[in-house]
DNA sequence: CATGAATACATAAGTTACTTAGGTATATTT
DNA sequence: AAATATACCTAAGTAACTTATGTATTCATG
């Protein structure tokens, strides 16, 4: 395992969230690729991983799953809810105040500017 | 808990290296206070998690402990070591290169400017 | 045309980092 | 005197992963 893949925890669901979030539907394995895509072969989000959450994500009411057959194979495709919507947007929320704790923790973040 | 706890999984460790590599030691729970203190209470670690970790890094030889009585209670303080110090950079390395492919993933980042 | 790689789904066992829930004792505040 | 804060600790349970494996179809390559 990539030492960055460890801090991934607690932040997949998140991410799937996001990417349904843009309006269309996606597949397994199209949201593993997409991620591996948009960061540079960076993160790399497993199947073992992704499937179960996605089955979660489904019992949970946030996403709806359709299946179309291409060729002789099945996809299936998922795609948020009404409220699988606005979970996303809570989500991103948090994960965006998180990364801002975090990097005013860490100094990774420049302080803000404040006239005392 | 608080959902933002959460997201918390894998990065305590880099927390405290961090919070080490000021130079100077740190005892146990003036951490916690450390912590709380930085993020004004929004991130909360817990002692549970905290003591275990931080005898997680003594036995991998990344911090030291040397015990001071305050009073008639003993107060027990954690510096990095050498390798310590060198994990600790490493680690900031790699949460600050996670939270600018999140970043970039979840759209939360303005994309650098390209000439194409 | 066969062999391997890519596509596409899935599950199950094991690990790890936490959470929750205690426990002990001293020091300070009200 | 009682409650809160300081200061350490552990143990059981859980959730989110990793690793490993399985199945089947489709595409590319020599």
């Amino acid at each position: 395992m990539p030492p960055s893949q460890q801090l991934f925890k607690g932040s997949l669901t998140t991410i799937v969230l996001k990417l349904l979030s843009g309006g269309g539907k996606m597949y397994g394995y199209e949201i593993t690729k997409k991620v591996k895509e948009l960061t540079n072969g960076q993160l790399v989000l497993t199947e073992g991983a992704l499937y179960p959450a996605l089955h979660k994500l489904e019992a949970e009411g946030l996403v709806v799953t359709t299946i179309e057959q291409v060729g002789n194979r099945p996809r299936k495709y998922y795609a948020l809810t009404k409220s699988g919507k606005k979970e996303a947007v809570i989500k991103l929320k948090e994960i965006s105040q998180f990364i801002s704790e975090m990097q005013q923790l860490l100094g990774l973040k420049i302080p803000t500017l404040t006239i005392s």
